[in-house]
DNA sequence: CTAGGTGCAAATAGTTTGCAACTAC
DNA sequence: GTAGTTGCAAACTATTTGCACCTAG
């Protein structure tokens, strides 16, 4: 999990000007360190690009992710209690596990999850958004005890 | 969905005393407003609960749902966004449906939640905690179109 | 009677907003 | 040059806490 993509610098700019959004620091910087985290909340964020943006305020940290989850390049999903954490879309199409003992956080793929979930829209008429899914519980380490 | 559960006064009082809690009027109220609701987040609770307990404060409703979830008669969920919503643990084993299309909340029962995730425990190892999960998606409704 | 609960008001934490200054293009 | 972005401080909203009063047992 975390640093899945490559994200040159050309690339990410490319990226924010197809989508009509201006290539700022703040915006390369949050999905620079989205890449490397793979998930994060706007304070884990903010703590993160600190040391390398002087000055940096939270409410940027909130208004970069807003735009950036507007023009589809970040989701958010719900993963720890209350706040949501980020992630870039491109590492989409998979479900959150977080164990509820150790609190580690595993990916899973969009195909085993599309295999569960296909029965799931068929049985119940229900079409998840397979990507804003998380599941708590205990994860393989902590099951056993 | 709600209104699911017989609760009489005496079996809420047993119920309340069984756990070591006092049978005051505002977890009496919150254990029957929870079970004609079915899931409600403490404000939800606080406007269901303001007209029939004259100064209830929300903070009463607070400590009440932390309480009565400490002790196991409830449990909470993140349905919608970032507040939780709490429900009677008796109608437990069951999932949250949330379409984010139309808001309606479904619960997915136990038994073919159970079966769908048998699954993801035997392939991930991964053991998910039925009870608190919730799946954003398209109700059969919304999805057409 | 008395430990546990509650109301109220104040404190705290998380998020949003107004506005002047700044910068990408 | 100018519209889009940002920093800062203030405003909000949601939740928690201290304390005096109240009530279930």
């Amino acid at each position: 999990m975390g640093a899945v993509v490559a994200l040159d610098e050309s690339t990410v700019e490319n990226v924010l000007r197809a989508r009509g959004l201006r290539a700022t620091s703040a915006r390369r910087l949050v999905l620079r360190s989205l890449s490397e985290l793979g998930h994060a909340t706007p304070e884990q964020l903010f703590t993160s690009m600190s040391p390398r943006l002087r000055g940096l305020s939270l409410s940027t940290i909130y208004r970069t992710v807003e735009s950036l989850a507007a023009s589809g390049l970040v989701r958010h999903a719900h993963l720890t209690g209350t706040t949501p954490s980020y992630y870039l879309t491109q590492t989409s199409d998979h479900a959150h596990l977080i164990c509820s003992n150790c609190g580690q956080i595993t990916n899973l793929s969009g195909r085993s999850l599309a295999t569960l979930l296909r029965q799931l829209s068929t049985r119940e008429g229900f079409t998840p958004n397979t990507s804003h899914l998380s599941l708590e519980g205990l994860c393989r380490d902590c099951t056993t005890g």
